[in-house]
DNA sequence: GGGGTCAATATGCCCG
DNA sequence: CGGGCATATTGACCCC
């Protein structure tokens, strides 16, 4: 489901601060902004490799590193064979080790971005690189995001519910009400006068109706404040 | 085999 | 301008 279904509904839903632009995913394109905007400022540190390549400077770890913690292997090193010839080309998956994920989540728990010294220290910490810790760290985020969007959406989605529910009972009594008042009552309030001396309703300004029923008892005071009967 | 997960990569924006 | 970030996408891997 997205935003537009819930507005589809006809209601208008008032929800406080509640912004729309932070719950559609859909066209999330250039800015992430209004994330950043509250994270806190980071530091920067460069390693002496260039951003995109350290991939590929450490790439031949993926398959040697282990975090020391519990000699923890790699969780599925089902193909080991494969890893010993970690060729150029290819793009292996590291799994993380179920430590290395633990602390990681720990760390994220703690604060969900990394000065260059935190990362520093969980990579050597973890035995991984730097940059992986970073695109850790981002990918968890973004999941952080997606589930919070998620859940919001849920919300929405239930107030959309109550709303429609409330809306529709108070029609129904409203219907009610107009069946079991006087036909009178059953006009709009704003053309009805009451005289101030009789305390009598008068009819509407111009008003046809009204002589073929009781007079009413309201007073308008903006439409004929000294008027009598 | 297909769907889900997730590390890694690509890209574009913002800020110091 | 470089680094960090968010976001979209890719591709390896797993599980049913």
């Amino acid at each position: 489901m997205d935003f537009e279904d819930l507005c589809n509904t006809g209601l208008v839903l008032g929800l406080g601060n509640y912004s729309p632009s932070s719950l559609t995913s859909k066209n999330p394109t250039k800015n992430g902004d209004h994330i950043r905007k509250t994270a806190e400022p980071s530091l920067t540190l460069s390693l002496s490799g260039a951003k995109k390549d350290d991939s590929d400077l450490y790439r031949q770890d993926s398959a040697a590193s282990s975090f020391p913690t519990v000699s923890v292997k790699r969780e599925r090193e089902v193909r080991s064979e494969d890893e010993e010839e970690d060729g150029p080309n290819d793009r292996k998956k590291l799994r993380l080790s179920k430590a290395q994920a633990a602390l990681l989540e720990e760390s994220f728990k703690q604060h969900s971005t990394l000065n260059p010294k935190q990362k520093q220290d969980l990579a050597r910490e973890l035995k991984l690189r730097p940059r992986q810790v970073e695109v850790w760290f981002q990918n968890r985020r973004a999941r952080t995001k997606l589930k919070q969007t998620e859940l919001d959406c849920e919300f929405l989605k239930k107030c959309c519910e109550t709303l429609t529910d409330e809306n529709r009972r108070l029609h129904k009594e409203l219907q009610e009400l107009k069946l079991s008042q006087p036909l009178y009552m059953q006009l709009p309030a704003a053309t009805l006068t009451m005289c101030p001396s009789c305390e009598r309703i008068g009819g509407a300004v111009a008003d046809n109706t009204a002589k073929t029923f009781i007079k009413p008892h309201f007073y308008n005071p903006f439409t004929n404040p000294s008027a009598a009967c």
